[in-house]
DNA sequence: TTGTTTGTTCAGTATTGATTGAATGATTCG
DNA sequence: CGAATCATTCAATCAATACTGAACAAACAA
């Protein structure tokens, strides 16, 4: 095996291990991985050979990803496989996520103001702090995207290999 | 049970949820929710009685928040017991460790691009774009938390109930 | 139509990691 | 020095979930 070779398993290992660690499934960092080395669309037949995991789930966590907003479908020509790709920007997709979390978390804070008696104010006092927290985070996450989005609306990073 | 009592156990659940989605034991977020809305110093004894779990269970998630620079160990006089409450503006480590993680990310990135023979252009030019992503919202982060930390250096949140 | 290729679903397995009870260790009190 | 009270550690259990193989479904070719 080639010192490239080498290097690109590493790293894809390493993807899936940080997708692990970000609870996403090890196999869907994997293959996030992949499409960073070796870009433009892929056959799931591919992936599952390159990947050596079965078909099954290279099919479920191709969903994942797509529900995820971070890869799409796409089709060649006098083919019927289904082929993926990488959104443009996907990690954006990724942000947008956690923007959605920190929303839910901001909405179940809200509640526990809403419901707990007013002078309960040590409690108030900790839920509306951390609740102003929350919500400064996501502002901030949300101008990143926005910025990040408007870059780079020029350059694109696609094409095989 | 009472209304409050009902919104506050509906909310420290709520918070155990979303520890696990964040890839935190259950445990540790229904113990996060525990400190927020009751605040003030909780021995191991109190926190095992109120969320009903094992002693042991306390333990190693109170370990888990210390390392994490959530909670921090405190003392009653007069009371040989350990007493943990949470640290001020606690969220700032919880993003602190975002960073950290951006960190090992980033640094994955540059060892791809590193050991990537430089004629793979497409490889490396989605390598250069998500690494450029990565530091940038890493930055922004960072910038957030300062933020955070200098507003509320007079207001503290401390107290029991 | 039948046969072939490809994608998905589903039941079962395996693995990972959280939680517990019991044992151990440490500290304070009498 | 015990006795008592906590905290921690460790082996075992339990739960969640990733992953697989096989069955199924859909699309196409001949």
């Amino acid at each position: 095996m080639s010192d490239a070779q080498q290097a690109i398993s590493a790293f894809i290992e390493r993807m899936g291990l940080a997708a692990q660690s970000d609870g996403m499934p090890r196999i869907a960092g994997r293959m996030l991985g992949y499409f960073i080395i070796h870009g433009g669309p892929a056959s799931l037949a591919e992936l599952a050979q390159s990947l050596q995991v079965s078909r099954a789930s290279v099919s479920t966590n191709a969903r994942i990803l797509r529900n995820l907003g971070v890869l799409e479908a796409t089709a060649m020509p006098g083919d019927r496989q289904d082929y993926y790709q990488l959104v443009e920007r996907h990690y954006l997709r990724l942000l947008e996520g956690h923007v959605e979390r920190m929303g839910t978390m901001s909405a179940s804070l809200a509640q526990a103001e809403r419901e707990l008696p007013a002078d309960w104010a040590g409690a108030q006092a900790r839920l509306a702090d951390m609740h102003h927290f929350i919500d400064t985070a996501r502002d901030n996450t949300r101008k990143l995207i926005e910025r990040l989005a408007r870059r780079g609306d020029k350059a694109s990073t696609k094409g095989r290999s």
